[in-house]
DNA sequence: CGAAATATTGAAGTTATTCAACTGGAGTGG
DNA sequence: CCACTCCAGTTGAATAACTTCAATATTTCG
């Protein structure tokens, strides 16, 4: 049992109205930095919330496009299959953060995306977000600023180019734990959602490189590591020792 | 390193006013797409065109962000530099690609850019896009196309990250290929305009790792190389054997 | 032309991967 | 409840890939 769970308790509900303006996402999400007026407008563009269940796909790549999704609450990976069979992970994404940025270009979604828990999405229907948009200048501007921030985002993971599988490791860790600071949770102790396997695919490196790397970083004190629940013990040294990448 | 200003220096004619549409580069830039009537919009939206000289810098990590830049002709880098002092390229720029959506995020650029030969840009102030955007919802639309292909072509990269030294470089190549073809050059033989270094920087290898596995494909028969010119001699095999990556 | 930057190549060293054995936990069914 | 299997994770040893260091060649540019 995860100390940390994102989802909220009761949720046995399928489908329910989302609302903006009561939501507690608000500061996190496309809400952030809008007045009253306009997070009330919001809440005409947001569909619903939809509840995706551990190993549902939210969408597959290939199909066509509608809707941005923003995690409600819950925790998704994105990935592409490549020619070869291999999956290729590109994301992750946590409460607050929005799934389909990349399907804009086409019209259709570039990867699929997959809930890794229970997890709840709200649903933005994309003609109507640049309809309300063209009517609100700021929630306009916001939008642009979180495709922009997703640009940053993957711009940093690039710059793991240059560093080995612990540099890297720790990279991916301060990065979790400062977007789980963000809501609320503790940026010291926390749970994995994934598999060794998937983070090694993310960071471009094998599930055992990423296990001897955790055992590595164990022995020397700088993280405790029990399965998928990690402690990091000296997050400053960590930020020292290892590129802080604070990427977002 | 040249002493490379901010501003344009001594340029005969520094400054001139774009006009998208009687641009050569009109289905490739943010034209594409609009008809006659939005086009001549853009006309207002696009303040003028700057010389870049080779060396010289678009705009630094750090300054505020006010416009976009196309370019128009030239070629670009992006890159940040790490605390360490390594430089890391997060891109190469051709004529149609739009610069600085990484800045829309925190009204602050997040990487610097240098031309990499003499070049020119159309500038975008940022405001009177999303002003103008507002009154051409086509004109919105397909800027937010634009911004989405960003973040399809950078997670493309991020694919990569479990392919070797060679694959990885002939995805590099295949991707200029395409790109070069797309502006009406040759997709089969043309010249890098970086050096190996950046090029090992950009895909997270060493230079040397550059220089050996060029030497390797030439080996191989599938492509020849002369310094900086490029010729592919395979393309299918290339495709084939390494992954097509075609991200965009 | 000559200096500095860029590129190539070899040999040695390091890092990550592969293959394989083993552990422990979750879930299943007798 | 236990035996069993499956899956994720850990760890070791051998191998492959990449980097580093170093020497040399080539190109670029003032």
């Amino acid at each position: 049992m995860s100390p940390d769970s994102l989802m909220p308790k009761n949720c046995n509900i399928p489908c329910i109205k989302a609302r903006c303006s009561s939501c507690s996402l608000r500061e996190l999400c496309l809400p952030v930095g809008l007045d009253e007026q306009e997070v009330r407008a919001l809440d005409h563009l947001v569909n619903q919330r939809h509840k995706i269940r551990r190993g549902e796909h939210l969408h597959r790549a290939g199909l066509s496009f509608h809707s941005l999704h923003v995690v409600r609450s819950g925790f998704f990976k994105t990935y592409v299959l490549q020619e070869d069979g291999r999956e290729q992970v590109t994301g992750f994404h946590m409460p607050g953060e929005v799934l389909g940025l990349d399907a804009i270009s086409a019209d259709t979604h570039t990867c699929n995306a997959v809930a890794l828990e229970d997890s709840e999405v709200c649903e933005i229907p994309f003609a109507k977000l640049e309809g309300i948009g063209r009517t609100i200048p700021s929630l306009m501007h916001h939008f642009h600023k979180i495709m922009s921030r997703e640009i940053v985002r993957d711009r940093g993971m690039l710059m793991l180019g240059g560093m080995k599988a612990g540099e890297r490791l720790v990279a991916f860790l301060l990065n979790l734990s400062h977007r789980f600071a963000k809501r609320g949770y503790s940026p010291l102790d926390f749970n994995l959602r994934m598999t060794r396997e998937e983070i090694g695919s993310y960071l471009g490196l094998k599930l055992e490189t990423i296990s001897r790397a955790l055992s590595r970083l164990q022995e020397d004190g700088l993280i405790n590591v029990d399965n998928k629940r990690i402690r990091l013990n000296d997050i400053d040294h960590l930020r020292r020792q290892y590129g802080s990448s604070s990427y977002e």
